[in-house]
This record gives C-alpha cells, sequence and structure tokens, in this order.
DNA sequence: ACGAGCGCCTGTCGGC
DNA sequence: TGCCGACAGGCGCTCG
C-alpha cells in the first residue's frame, strides 16, 4: 500500500497521537505475539521474542517506505509493502483475520500490524544503518537538490519511471506518486534517464517534491479497502483516470504498462520523444 | 546495466 | 450463479 507520504502519515500519527490515539514515544512493550511467521525477517522468532521484550519506543522515524521504530537498545523497522496497515487496539481485543503482528504496550493498548496480502516484513536490528545501505537519497531531504538528481539521471540509460521506482536510485516514490511526478513535470514514462535535458530534470525535481509534500499535506491517499484517512486520491491528475480528460489539456489519459507496472499519463502533456522508440 | 518473468499472497471486479 | 482472468499502492530473485 503505502509509498512515502502514507508512511510520513503514519510516522506523525504515532509520534504526535491524536484525540483518539496516544502518542507511541514512552510506551514499553511488555510483549510480542507474531501470527504469520514470515512477516519477521529477522532475527529469528526466539531471539526477536525475548529481545524485544520490556524495551521502550523512544522515537519514530522513517527513511524511505520504512517506518522506524526507535527503541532502547533496537530499531524496529517496519515495511508495510501492498497491503500493510498498523494501528492501536485495546489489548483483550478479538484478534484479527489478518493481523500479523501484536505489540503489547503497557498502557493496555496494542500496536498491531495487519497485512491483507502478507507482503510487509519487519526487522529488529541494532544495524539499522546497514539494513538501509541499500537506499538512494531521500527525496524531501535538504540536501537533496536538482543538480543532484541531474547527475544521477545521466547516468542511467534506463526509462525514467522503472528508475524512480528503484529503492536504490530514490527512496520512497510508488507508483501512484511517480506517476503523478511525471505529469506534473511533463515526461513521458518512457523517456530515457539519461536523455533529460537539465530543464526537464529541474522540472522533474520540483514535481517529485511537490506531488510529496501535497500527499503528506493530505495525510496521503486512500483507495479501495486498505489505508483511510487520506484523500490525496481526491487530487490525482492521472492515476487511475484511464480515459478520463486530462485537467490540463483535456485529452483522455492513457494507461500502458511500463517495467510490468500500470502507468497513467497524458499523452499530450508527456509528449512521448524519439529515445522512448 | 537493463528488462522480463515470476514468486510471494489475498481480495475485488468484470466478462462470459 | 459460478468460474476465470486481470489487476492491485512492493520488492527480491533469476535469467538472457
Amino acid at each position: 500500500m503505502p509509498e512515502l507520504p502514507e508512511v510520513e502519515t503514519f510516522r506523525r500519527k504515532f509520534l504526535w497521537g491524536s484525540e483518539d490515539e496516544p502518542a507511541l514515544v514512552g510506551k514499553r512493550i511488555l510483549e510480542a505475539d507474531l501470527l504469520w511467521a514470515r512477516t519477521l525477517a529477522e532475527p529469528d522468532p526466539t531471539s526477536f521474542f525475548h529481545r524485544i521484550k520490556d524495551q521502550t519506543i523512544t522515537d519514530i522515524d522513517r527513511r524511505g517506505k520504512y517506518l522506524l521504530l526507535r527503541l532502547s537498545s533496537d530499531v524496529l523497522a517496519i515495511h508495510l509493502r501492498m497491503s500493510g496497515d498498523l494501528f492501536l487496539e485495546a489489548g483483550g481485543a478479538p484478534v484479527g483475520v489478518h493481523h500479523r503482528l501484536l505489540l503489547n504496550l503497557d498502557d493496555g493498548n496494542r500496536l498491531v500490524f495487519s497485512d491483507t496480502r502478507k507482503f510487509g516484513r519487519v526487522w529488529l536490528s541494532d544495524d539499522i544503518d546497514g539494513l538501509l545501505a541499500h537506499l538512494g537519497p531521500e527525496p524531501l531531504g535538504e540536501d537533496f537538490r536538482a543538480k543532484d538528481l541531474y547527475d544521477r539521471l545521466l547516468r542511467r540509460a534506463r526509462r525514467i519511471k522503472p528508475l524512480l521506482l528503484d529503492q536504490g536510485f530514490l527512496a520512497g516514490m510508488g507508483n501512484i506518486y511517480t506517476d503523478e511526478a511525471l505529469h506534473l513535470a511533463g515526461i513521458h514514462p518512457e523517456r530515457k534517464a539519461n536523455s533529460l535535458s537539465w530543464e526537464e530534470a529541474q522540472s522533474l525535481w520540483s514535481a517529485i517534491r511537490e506531488v510529496l509534500a501535497e500527499g503528506i499535506r493530505r495525510n496521503g491517499s486512500s483507495i479501495d479497502w486498505v489505508y483511510r484517512g487520506g484523500d490525496f486520491q481526491n487530487y490525482f491528475q492521472v492515476y487511475q483516470r484511464t480515459g478520463e480528460p486530462c485537467y490540463r489539456c483535456r485529452t483522455p489519459i492513457e494507461r500502458i504498462v511500463v517495467g510490468q507496472r500500470g502507468t497513467h499519463f497524458c499523452p499530450v502533456c508527456q509528449e512521448r520523444n524519439p529515445d522512448c522508440r
């Protein structure tokens, strides 16, 4: 499910708390309950249960699409992949069919990792830098400049869309925000990365930051039954708008498959250049 | 280096 | 109604 803005929304929710949910920082984990073995990527279950017990949540960070619960002496990294969800509920509530990991807290609540499709993963690690070493730059980071993006684009012959989805190239973009950013920048998803001009790279850089920032401002996108609370789906320009008119030029939005991912774009605003083949 | 295919999973939807 | 394929916000792997 979530891309960077949805994970950031979870981070803020759990860091700051809300009217109906307390903040997580300061809570102590009494015990963990693993309901689907493969959800736990590392370490082995026995070590996991032993190590996580009695650790206190000290801070919550995000890196790309990873949510990082900083504990007393480890980090619990959570990746929600396609259908993962996180929420608090009363410790004695019945266990839902899609609950995969429960963390029982000292305030009587439990933090639930729920995941219909079972693709999500959690890691308990004391070497979080090693775990995240494969990730590219943080697109909203202050040190990520248009020139950095341009330099990286020039070294790649790949098509721009699969490249933006590559977490080693840039951390946090997923299918929705990539389609939206390419449309905002007026760049065809099959353009070769190293064919972009400096001006196009600058447009892309600001489009990426704009759609991600707007996604965060709208608390993410809610689609289907997964993820609730966000409303960025009401502001999509191309994603899941196949056949509907482009808001800029009224041309029907097209859907193609690029790198095995459904891809939505406006054939007029995102002109197909010769290098697209 | 790149792209395609597939595995991992469950659920929904549209067509026949 | 029931079945069957396509599709879904992700990513790691192999192979050519």
